[in-house]
DNA sequence: TTGTACGCGTTATCAT
DNA sequence: ATGATAACGCGTACAA
């Protein structure tokens, strides 16, 4: 900055106050000089350094979106929606990946060393409330998809994981089904997801003997596991009629577990998801399943920049998602 | 850092040389002092900053993976593998996602800016020679993910796309196709792909008309849109018994839309494409695909990082993946 | 309309 | 074994 200065012979204050855009409508600069700097700054090839400025402004105009997978696409609209608000607003948004707890952890101490101005989380497992109110005590605005984190001045969004499996298995019941599984991921001993216990309400309603499978949630995020335990499910004298898996990318596993029994789906086997990720409507048969639709993140990443811009409540908010049963080809 | 130095009854300049992990195997400070400035950061909840640490230091200790997209499974094994690597470096991995010109344009610039030591670049359509060159001249290393980009100490993963197609083609040939359709996206005037120009070149060599329907780079992005254009081809009266998609991803739409039309994948039309996904394992007919088998990145990190660490040539190199044609039941 | 001077929170050099 | 001091590059209150 001190050499675009020298060059375009004005102090660097000058070059720092056409560059900070207060001068903008301002009347203090004057078209000669301004057009002067612009030209050094092109000519030298300058870009002001962000660590400068945001040790200076104690704001870093970054946002940060931490995921525990890439490739899961239940959450990339969020990403998009998140972006375009951010830009909108001049900030910039980068993303963090963490899936061990150790990556988690690390991942949480940079956003506490003052990476980002405020960060959405997703329902990550070893995030907890105090890792919230460490951020939120250091300054940073919180967002969190979850059922179970509370921590104050943290903004969360709900599912609804209770309501959308109950209403999984009363449609299987309404199909006729009444052998139904469910397959699903272990929980810490928080149940936060809450789809297993309305499975469990549900086939309990309708007298029906509950069939969990839980599989470790590390192998959540493995196909070839899902398509495993789908093909132990259906291989036993008292297969399931109707199973509902807790993803739509464990269903899709599933699907191609009974395909390759030779059972058909939806005749043999009934198979449905949780999510309605693209990809659940173009395989075939097309998948029914439990989820958003459509899947707008809006009043979220409101609650975020409100947060940011400083006239949010210090208490938290909430916003309940909607999640509808989409029938398709699968059940 | 002053007020855990005033806590500890130390100077700020010890409490900085004890984080910064340079007393480790030294005898600069006593355990006791150690001790007592330990204690000192417990209580007072002590995080150092990194916009200051970077600003002294001139690196941030961040890499970053710039990618088009969220939800495309393709990098994810490399997002899995930089981070690692950079963990045990030191680095902490951020991901930049850029799908629009005016978004990438923008990622650029907070590359620019300083945001990162290192940076991964997969295909990006808007990112030129001219930008990397920019961010080498500034300080950043840069690995691109491109058959075409090539700059001054920038490094390359080159990909077979030619090959890829060419043996695309032959696999169909070989199982009698002679009407075999490629579809794939246009890409601006110089095509780095070249998975089109394979095709072509095969389908002259075997003496077979050409059959190509580009989309907008855009568009393939959108399930829908492929589903639509494989509709469109597969109803028309020339109708190809082979089909060949740029991505897997097509590939899944296609076989969708070939069912939707009563065809029987492969016996009817078979249909193949690119990549080696997970889920082209998964979906039924499992899928017939030319990609990495294994998806392994680790040399095109440990270049990225070869030059962060200063030892790198000053000019490019350059590391070729291996892609293998895996036949699977959708052909 | 422009310039001077200071501080943001670190690390690094040097002196003690 | 520890401390004083000077940068790093920028933004802004205040003076001119």
């Amino acid at each position: 900055m001190v050499d675009v200065a020298k060059l375009a012979g004005v102090s660097q204050t000058t070059v720092s106050f056409i560059l900070s855009g207060r001068s903008a409508g301002d009347d203090r600069i004057s078209g000669d000089t301004r057009a002067r700097v612009m030209e050094a700054i092109a000519q030298l090839n300058y870009v002001p350094n962000q660590a400068a400025r945001s040790l200076r402004k104690q704001r870093t105009e970054r946002i940060a979106l931490f995921i525990d997978r890439l490739g899961a696409p239940y959450f990339e609209s969020l990403a998009q929606s998140l972006q375009t608000a951010a830009e909108q607003r001049g900030y910039s948004l980068i993303l963090l990946v963490g899936k061990s707890e150790a990556q988690q952890r690390r991942v949480l101490q940079t956003l506490q060393q003052g990476l980002v101005d405020g960060a959405f989380f997703t329902s990550l497992r070893n995030v907890h409330n105090a890792d919230l109110s460490d951020l939120t005590r250091a300054g940073v605005a919180v967002v969190a998809y979850s059922n179970i984190l509370a921590a104050e001045g943290v903004d969360c969004v709900h599912y609804p994981g209770l309501e959308g499996a109950q209403n999984a298995v009363d449609h299987l019941v309404r199909k006729g089904h009444r052998e139904i599984a469910f397959v699903g991921f272990e929980h810490s001993v928080d149940d936060q997801d809450m789809r297993l216990q309305g499975y469990l309400e549900a086939m309990h309603r309708h007298g029906l003997k509950p069939d969990t499978t839980l599989v470790l949630f590390e192998d959540w995020l493995s196909r070839e596991r899902i398509y495993e335990t789908a093909l132990a499910i259906l291989k036993r004298p008292d297969q399931p009629s109707g199973i509902i898996s807790a993803s739509d990318f464990g269903a899709i596993c599933t699907i191609a577990a009974a395909q390759d029994l030779g059972l058909r789906v939806p005749q043999d086997v009934a198979v449905m998801g949780f999510g309605n990720i693209p990809e659940s409507r173009f395989v075939r048969p097309s998948l029914t399943t439990v989820g958003p639709d459509p899947l707008d993140f809006t009043p979220a990443v409101d609650m975020l920049f409100s947060r940011l811009s400083g006239n949010a409540p210090a208490q938290s908010r909430t916003w309940r998602m909607e999640w509808k049963l989409i029938e398709r080809n699968s059940t």
